[in-house]
RNA sequence: GGAGAGGUGGCCGAGUGGUUGAAGGCGGCGGCCUCGAAAGCCGUUGUAUCGCUUGCGGUACCGCGAGUUCGAAUCUCGCCCUCUCCGCCA
C-alpha cells in the first residue's frame, strides 16, 4: 500500500511513476478525500477534548455531592455531533483505504521504463541451447511416450488444467522439491517452512492478491469461511509476521517453503493450454525474505542468484530479464523473472520471478521492525526456487534423447535412486 | 458438532462505569554501587494519528463490530479466535 503521506508530498511524482505502469488512478480524488477526512476529524477531536474534560468536571462535581445536571444537559448535543462527526469520519477512511488499496506500487528507478513484455531488458544468460540432430519433442508427447503425464485422466477426475503425474513423473516432481529445498537451507541458508494452504483474506491483502486481484483465487466454498487456497507459498510466509514487531539483529529473516499453488487462471483462456506449463494446480518452492529497507535491493540481487543457482545444477540454459514499468506486477518495485529454455517451444520461458516488494507488503501486512524508538517498515522480497511443474518440462524437454527417453540431470540422479534414465514404458 | 473457560501493553498478570494509557512483576534502556561483574537500589520504557513544532499539546487504541451513557477496559448484543472436556476423524 502507498503512504498516504508520501502521497500527499509527492503526488507528481507519484502521477508519473503510475503513468509508466499503464495505471490510470484518480490521484486527485484520493487527496480530495484525505483532505476531508482530516478536517472532519480534526473538528471531531476538538469536541471530544472538549467532552474529556467536561467528563472530568462532572465526575468531580458528583464525587464532592454537587448537582451536574447542567454539565450533563450540555454535553448532550455534544455528544450527538460527536457521534456524526465519527461517522463521517469512519465513511472517509473506508473511501481512502479502498482507494489506496487500488494503487500499485511505484516502480524503482532503475526499472527500465517501457509499456510491455518487449520492453524488458535482458540481463544475463547462462548456458548454451542444445542443438539436436532430431527434431525436439515437447513435454506432452515425451510425456505420454513415457507413460508419466496423463492430462486425459486428470481432466477427467478434476477438468482442464490439471495433470497426473505417475511412476518417473511423479518421482521427478517430489526429487525436485526436495533438490531445490535441500540447496536452499544448506547451501543459502533459508530456513525450510512448510505453511498452510489456504489463506484467509487479511492475508491476501497484505501481499496484494487482494482486493483486486479476487477472480485469479479458488475462494473455498464452504458457507461462512473466509478462506482461499494459495496462489503462491509468498502468501502465507509473508504473513507469518503480520502485525508484529520484529528486531533489527534479527533482520535478514530468510524463508524457503514448499507449497502446492492454485490458480484460476480466469484471465488466460486459449493461452498456454497444452501440457503442465499453466495449471490450476502446481508445486512450487518459494523464497520470501524480509530485510532492512537499506538492503531489500542487494537481498533481491542475491535472491536472484539462489534461484538461478538451481538452473545451474540441473545444467538448464536460462537468461534472465528485468520487466519493464509497464509488465511489472501490482506490488513489485522491480521484477527480475529468470526464463529457462524450452526446446519443445524454441523459446525461453519464465520459471522463476523474483521482485522487491519495498514496503508495500510490510505497510498492508503492518510488519515492521524496531532499531531505535520508532518502528519502521520492513521491505518483503520473494522469488521461485523454482517451479517445480516448469522445472519438470524444462528437464524432459532439455534431456530427451532421440530414442523418446529422458537422461536425469547429475545433480538429480541422488534423489532419484541412482537413475539415470526414464525409459519408455513398454 | 456438543459443553465449559478465556482473549488487557514486548511478555506475565491486576483491574468490573468517572485523574486507568492502564497497578504489580518480568524483560529492555540509563544511572548509582564495584577493580570488574553479579546481586541490590534509583529512574525510565506502547502504538497510531492530528495540530502548532529543538519541544509541547489533542485524539484514538484493553480480540473485532454495534449499542446503553454526559462518560465504557469495565454494562448489553452480535461476531472472531484460543484453551479444556466429549463426539467424529487423517
Amino acid at each position: 500500500m502507498i503512504d498516504i503521506k508520501y502521497l500527499r508530498e509527492n503526488l507528481e511524482t507519484l502521477r508519473e511513476a503510475l503513468a509508466q505502469r499503464n495505471a490510470s488512478i484518480d490521484l486527485d480524488a484520493v487527496v480530495q478525500i484525505d483532505a476531508t477526512r482530516r478536517g472532519v476529524q480534526h473538528e471531531m477531536e476538538q469536541l471530544r477534548a472538549e467532552q474529556n474534560r467536561a467528563s472530568e468536571e462532572i465526575a468531580r462535581l458528583k464525587r464532592d455531592k454537587q448537582d451536574a445536571s447542567p454539565q450533563l444537559e450540555a454535553m448532550k448535543s455534544v455528544s450527538a455531533r460527536i457521534k456524526e462527526l465519527d461517522d463521517a469520519v469512519r465513511t472517509a477512511d473506508a473511501e481512502l483505504e479502498d482507494r489506496l488499496l487500488l494503487i500499485p506500487n511505484p516502480p524503482d528507478a532503475s526499472v527500465p521504463v517501457g509499456k510491455d513484455e518487449t520492453d524488458n531488458r535482458e540481463e544475463r544468460t547462462w548456458g548454451e541451447p542444445r542443438t539436436f540432430d532430431f527434431e525436439p519433442r515437447d513435454h506432452v508427447d515425451l510425456g505420454a511416450t513415457l507413460g508419466i503425464l496423463d492430462f486425459e485422466r486428470a481432466a477427467k477426475i478434476a477438468g482442464s488444467r490439471f495433470c497426473l503425474s505417475r511412476g518417473a513423473g511423479a518421482r521427478i516432481e517430489r526429487a525436485l522439491i526436495n533438490f531445490f529445498l535441500d540447496i536452499h537451507t544448506r547451501e543459502h541458508g533459508y530456513e525450510e517452512v512448510l505453511p498452510p494452504f489456504m489463506a484467509n483474506s487479511d492475508s491476501l491483502r497484505g501481499t496484494g492478491n487482494l482486493p483486486k486481484f479476487k477472480d485469479d483465487l479458488f475462494a473455498i466454498a464452504n458457507e461462512g469461511k473466509d478462506l482461499f487456497l494459495i496462489p503462491t507459498a509468498e502468501v502465507p510466509v509473508t504473513n507469518i509476521f503480520r502485525d508484529e514487531i520484529l528486531r533489527e539483529d534479527e533482520l535478514p529473516i530468510k524463508f524457503a517453503a514448499y507449497s502446492p499453488c492454485f490458480r484460476s487462471e480466469a484471465g488466460s483462456y486459449g493461452k498456454d493450454t497444452r501440457g503442465m506449463i499453466r495449471q490450476h494446480q502446481f508445486n512450487k518452492v518459494e523464497l520470501v525474505k524480509f530485510t532492512t529497507p537499506e538492503s531489500s535491493f542487494e537481498e533481491l540481487e542475491n535472491l536472484t542468484r539462489d534461484a538461478e543457482r538451481i538452473l545451474q545444477r540441473l545444467e538448464l540454459p536460462y537468461r534472465v530479464m528485468t520487466l519493464c514499468t509497464g509488465d511489472i506486477a501490482f506490488a513489485a518495485a522491480k521484477t527480475y523473472d529468470i526464463e529457462v529454455w524450452l526446446p519443445g517451444q524454441n523459446a525461453y520461458r519464465e520459471i522463476s520471478s523474483c521482485s522487491n516488494y519495498s514496503d508495500f507488503q510490510a505497510r498492508r501486512a503492518n510488519i515492521r521492525f524496531r532499531r531505535g524508538k520508532k518502528p519502521e517498515f520492513v521491505h518483503t522480497i520473494n522469488g521461485s526456487g523454482l517451479a517445480v511443474g516448469r522445472t519438470v518440462v524444462a528437464v524432459l524437454e532439455n534431456y530427451q534423447q532421440a530414442d523418446g527417453s529422458v537422461t536425469i540431470p547429475q545433480a538429480l540422479r541422488p534423489y532419484m535412486d541412482g537413475a539415470e534414465r526414464i525409459a519408455p514404458r513398454t
